[in-house]
DNA sequence: TGTAGGATGCCCT
DNA sequence: GGGCATCCTACAC
């Protein structure tokens, strides 16, 4: 990990590359929110890639574009949030317009504001904190206000991290009633990083 | 207007 | 490994 860590959102351009680049690319990025109780931040060391109206598993599968899926068929590096039972996911929307693709954050590595992130989300152990995407957004406090802002703004942005070692890739999670498209390997995460969801 | 079903997490066997 | 909390969305009537 580098020690110079510069908390300054990356430029608008970094989010313009092919969906599965992107996701690539995540692994090692700072994500920082902030909000009135502080700011916290962590490196993503897991991601998850939705390829749009051909990919089952994607919510914009066949183009379904409704008031939930809108955000992605915006421009790369908007935020989409929303729920799922309990809890708030977040992705990273890719690819151009009415290319509704995005990049789901699986898991994160606490940097800064590990009280304020303990404080959101009691463990027993430093590892569980982050690592799953239901658990990160608790964490880090992202709700479905942040639905529709830019990874490359203030509050909640993405900023250069550390380059890791070595990236490993395998099938989704969570998507078995997906059809063939359960077993395409677009899942990547940091081999070796212990706060990667599984 | 009703209802089925999750890109999850947690607790129990 | 399985059940359930809990709630919004999508879609069927």
């Amino acid at each position: 990990m580098s020690d110079n860590i510069r908390m300054e959102p990356l430029d608008e351009e970094f989010f313009q590359k092919p969906t599965l680049e992107l996701a690539h690319a995540l692994l090692g990025c700072l994500l920082i929110k902030e909000t009135e109780e502080g700011t916290t931040s962590g490196f993503i060391v897991e991601t998850e890639a939705y390829m749009g109206p051909h990919d089952r598993a994607a919510h914009s599968f066949g183009n379904r574009r409704t008031k939930r899926t809108e955000i992605m068929f915006g421009k790369a590096g908007l935020v989409y949030t929303y729920v799922m039972h309990t809890h708030c996911l977040v992705n990273v929307v890719s690819a151009g317009i009415d290319e509704p693709e995005a990049v789901l954050i699986r898991a994160i590595e606490p940097y800064t504001g590990l009280d304020l992130m303990q404080h959101r989300r009691p463990v027993d152990q430093l590892k569980n904190l982050t690592n799953g995407p239901g658990k990160l957004t608790k964490a880090m406090g992202i709700t479905m206000k942040d639905y529709g802002r830019a990874f490359f703004e203030s509050p909640l942005y993405i900023a250069s991290g550390f380059k890791p070692e070595e990236i490993a890739q395998g099938p989704r999670i969570g998507i078995a009633g997906s059809g063939e498209a359960r077993d395409y390997p677009w899942r990547f995460w940091v081999k070796g990083n212990k706060f990667v969801s599984r």
